[in-house]
DNA sequence: AACGATTGCAACCGCTCCCTT
DNA sequence: AAAGGGAGCGGTTGCAATCGT
């Protein structure tokens, strides 16, 4: 495996070591430490550049090296911290221990790239790829069993089943938020993927964002989620946060209206009738499905439990109202598909 | 069984950063 | 302040192992 061993333009020594090399370094380093990489070769009786000897140390002849497949917590760890510091393969392997910043590098091309892409995340963004909504859509099963574990999340329930791939899963559902919001908070509605498709008017009903509940009922756990998960995504007002629990100290300053990045409720309003059902995250149940009046200072009202006849429900309404084929196909498809929630 | 395609990963390359002079 | 050199980092390469036909 690696390289094809061979001389460079010195003589020296390219390629795979042997264990006789790796025998020589271990032996110099530990009686005489690696103060000079360029001079430790010839010290060590090898024939390899400082280069060579310092990778292959750090990388795998070091004390404390783990080795073996990594776990569902280090492959959380490694997601988390890529979404906040992208490329920075050796901060990102400061965070774990044992692990090389060329083990995760090569760990995250190989497998978490994929796993995210998989489950429609840019891997480099971290957000749905917003350029494919059908992608985003099809997505919907992840995206409720994101708010379902959120809400296990909120209740600090432990019977959840999660695997690493759960924060990507809740971030794509807060984005997925994000994109819903735009129709509505956008000035320009054409600048909006999802306005272009359904003339400002998703399934025949608009969508905006009210975060006031959430924040008035629940920002105490979600500030401690958000604190566990690092979630870069939080701005306010235009600044991004660097300590996601200063966002929560004073709810009332988020202004939903120029901020629609902040986590929100979803919130389904019918302009019509000036009534809001919102399909809601909140304490003991899985998500709630809640009919209020507009004035959302007062949310109030006929809580009831979002389940699968809700959805179906809505898929009803969908079909009454949207009457865009292309959206109504993609609902359609997504209705039928497995139930993620518990009946 | 044979062979081409794909995957996984150790190791190299080239660039940037930072410390010293 | 500028230059030089070493260390460190991220991107890329290339080969062995594995998979698929």
């Amino acid at each position: 495996m690696g390289r094809s061993p061979g001389c460079d333009e010195n003589g020296l020594k390219k390629g795979p070591w042997t264990q006789e090399e790796d025998e020589k370094l271990v032996d110099h380093i530990q009686n005489h430490g690696h103060g000079n990489w360029k001079a430790l070769p010839k010290q060590a009786g090898l024939n390899r550049c400082g280069k060579s000897c310092r990778l292959r140390w750090i990388n795998y002849l070091r004390p404390g090296i783990k080795r073996g497949n990594f776990t569902e917590e280090e492959e959380e760890t490694i997601i988390n911290f890529h979404s906040l510091l992208g490329n920075k393969w050796s901060s990102i392997a400061g965070n774990l221990p044992g692990r090389t910043d060329n083990e995760i590098k090569n760990y995250w091309n190989t497998h978490l790239r994929k796993k995210l892409l998989q489950i429609g995340i840019d891997p480099v963004t971290h957000r749905p790829k917003r350029t494919d909504h059908l992608n985003l859509l099809a997505a919907l099963p992840q995206l409720l069993t994101a708010a379902a574990n959120f809400n296990s999340l909120l209740n600090l329930s432990q019977n959840v089943q999660m695997d690493a791939t759960t924060p990507a899963q809740t971030r794509l559902f807060h984005n997925m938020i994000q994109v819903l919001s735009s129709t509505n908070n956008n000035n320009n509605p054409s600048s909006s993927p999802l306005a272009m498709q359904t003339n400002n008017n998703l399934f025949g009903q608009s969508f905006y964002l009210d975060n006031q509940n959430l924040f008035g009922q629940s920002h105490q756990n979600f500030s401690h989620i958000l604190e566990e998960n690092h979630d870069e995504d939080l701005i306010v007002s235009n600044q991004t946060i660097d300590d996601p629990m200063d966002s929560f100290s004073s709810p009332i300053e988020m202004n939903v209206q120029d901020d629609h990045k902040s986590l929100p409720l979803l919130v389904l309003a019918s302009s019509v009738e000036s009534k809001q059902s919102q399909m809601m995250i909140k304490n003991n149940d899985i998500v709630h499905y809640q009919h209020c009046h507009h004035d959302t200072s007062n949310p109030s009202s006929s809580n009831s439990t979002f389940t699968q006849d809700h959805l179906q429900s809505w898929c009803g309404t969908i079909d009454d109202e949207a009457s865009d084929s292309y959206w109504k196909d993609i609902i359609e498809q997504t209705c039928s598909e497995s139930w993620p929630f518990p009946e």
